[in-house]
DNA sequence: TTGTAGGCGTTATCAT
DNA sequence: ATGATAACGCCTACAA
């Protein structure tokens, strides 16, 4: 306690925190106290339990950080996130959805029951993210949902899935296509490859039905497979599949969930000798920027990804100050690339 | 305040501590009470004070948190981190190095200054992490260093970059090699793509500087190009660089400081019409998982991204301990794939 | 402008 | 097995 041994008990608060009017004199006496004893600024501890307020943001994802990071989608998200809560002077927490491993003999394992946040952000949607959400809301914390729908009060920051998917599918349709495959996202949390009857089956995932949803509605007739994970490697695999069919029953056209998706298709697609978008066209979804995909341009839905973290962010802002967070449903652009053209012959 | 106003004062700490002897009668009552109250359990940030330690582990990388997870290496890296810091009971605060924006009227951004960290794992080693360590130490925080020196007594993970990469270069010597070109790394922090002359100037960068030696020591005249950033876009636009020179004098072989460079070199490549391995030889490093690279299969070092990560969790947690952590070097292993054979005629 | 007092919600220690 | 007490280190009134 640096105002115990240096000079004024509690003076050297107002010193610290900056706020307060305090003499030159004063505040040059109380440094230099600080600087003897090697004290190096108040507690955060104490001071988060005094104000009420860790300065930490929760953000929540499903299973392992790294999957979570392997699309770009989400690490772009991240980064207007952290954007987002930065005026909240604000940090962010990782944490996993699943149960928390017992540690023998130790301090139970920081999760969503006792991490020491302020708010909270669940992103996707798993059956286990149910889960976490009661956790939250029974420690009353404040909670953002992105693409993902917590019922309720909660705010939601999503997307115009079903509407910007549809706009993917009806391009295709005045393009001339009529053998049009769906590969969605993941079907389920359990994420097993396959493909679905999607007039009997509803998928579990909301992003995957929604985006299911529009692209049904100019092609209700389409053959649906769902892919493990969103990866360019899960595309290329479904695309082995989805275009090993037939030769004349192959597609002439994919709409892909994602932007990987798409990518693992195209790529899939030159290996079996097809020229894109001549022989194939492929659609994506999100319009992020794919590394190493050049010359290729994807047709794609542009979602702002950064635009949603920045908005859960000011909406944890918003909930932090007492003020109720509206949802907010963000509209992805249509962007034509070169991964699409007419059917041939 | 459960106790206040349930049962007994304390006794409930026990009861929620799970630590304590108690009884079963006790422990209803307590419990009771709380639902009542809708008392959720111990306040983290109270415990905190008390206890001294936050539970939670800041990890800080250079720049915007996308870059930092645009390399699979640091997303495998991060994984394993957190697996490191589980039995710990700790989460993974993300911190940036850069100075913080001014918050106006606000709080004090979340900073290595004032994150209620109780260990921080500084990742890679711009300039700015030098600063970022004087910080933290600065706060008495146990600190350890990922592929950075942080001099002195402090704990580093690291590779055996230098001879790993040397291997790679021998190998090419050993298929015949003689003109070959190293792509690395960022040279220095401001990210600049272009030639040096490497028997001049060294990189600022620890891991650019050592890997390059490693190269250096087999071919000491071999021409040096550094990217701006560790993508396979950089990599295809210094892979244009590095093949345009006049046919006679480019490379037959290009030995690039990670695999996402590899990747855009091969990729260049192939657009210009080498075949790989005949025309060109490729080496990479890092081991990661490629989405979307095969069929080829690079020649790389395989570097142990997770077990870093792992280790660097297991450091913190000794010097949480009280004890002195040792610094790791883990050793890459030499993979052959089918990038590298022996050049032309 | 500076000092004093009280309490934020725990948990560790000690006594019962 | 339980209860009492005392900090943990700060911040915000309020008093001087």
């Amino acid at each position: 306690m640096a105002q115990a041994a240096g000079v004024s008990p509690s003076t050297a608060s107002l010193v610290f925190s900056g706020r307060g009017r305090v003499s030159d004199a004063t505040r040059d006496r109380v440094l230099a106290a600080a600087s003897e004893l090697d004290y190096t600024g108040p507690d955060p501890r104490a001071a988060s339990l005094r104000r009420g307020r860790s300065g930490v943001v929760g953000v929540v994802f499903e299973g392992r950080l790294g999957s979570a990071f392997l699309d770009p989608v989400n690490t772009v998200m991240m980064d207007g996130l952290a954007e987002g809560v930065a005026p909240l002077g604000a940090g962010l927490l990782l944490l996993r959805d699943d149960a928390p491993a017992e540690t023998i003999d130790g301090p139970p394992p920081a999760s969503l029951e006792t991490a020491p946040v302020d708010a909270v952000v669940l992103v996707g949607c798993s059956g286990r993210l149910t889960q976490s959400l009661d956790t939250v809301r029974r420690r009353g914390i404040p909670v953002v949902v992105i693409e993902g729908d917590a019922g309720d009060g909660i705010p939601r920051i999503e997307l115009d899935n079903t509407e910007a998917q549809r706009q993917a599918a009806s391009h295709l349709r005045t393009l001339g296509h009529e053998r049009v495959t769906i590969l969605t996202l993941p079907w389920t949390a359990e994420r097993v490859a396959g493909w679905h009857d999607a007039s009997r089956e509803r998928p579990v995932v909301d992003v995957t039905r929604d985006r299911l949803a529009g692209a049904r509605d100019v092609y209700p007739d389409a053959a649906v497979f769902a892919a493990r994970e969103s990866t360019i490697d899960a595309g290329v695999e479904a695309a082995r599949v989805i275009l090993g069919t037939e030769p004349g029953d192959a597609p002439t056209a994919v709409i892909a969930q994602s932007d990987l998706l798409a990518a693992g298709v195209i790529r899939a697609a030159v290996q079996r000798g097809l020229r894109i978008p001549e022989d194939l066209s492929v659609t994506g979804f999100d319009g992020v920027r794919l590394d190493g995909f050049a010359p290729y341009v994807l047709t794609t839905l542009e979602q702002p990804a950064a635009a949603k973290g920045r908005a859960a962010g000011k909406a944890v802002a918003r909930m932090l100050a007492g003020d109720v967070a509206p949802s907010i449903r963000f509209t992805c652009a249509f962007r034509a690339g070169n991964t699409t053209a007419p059917p041939r012959g």
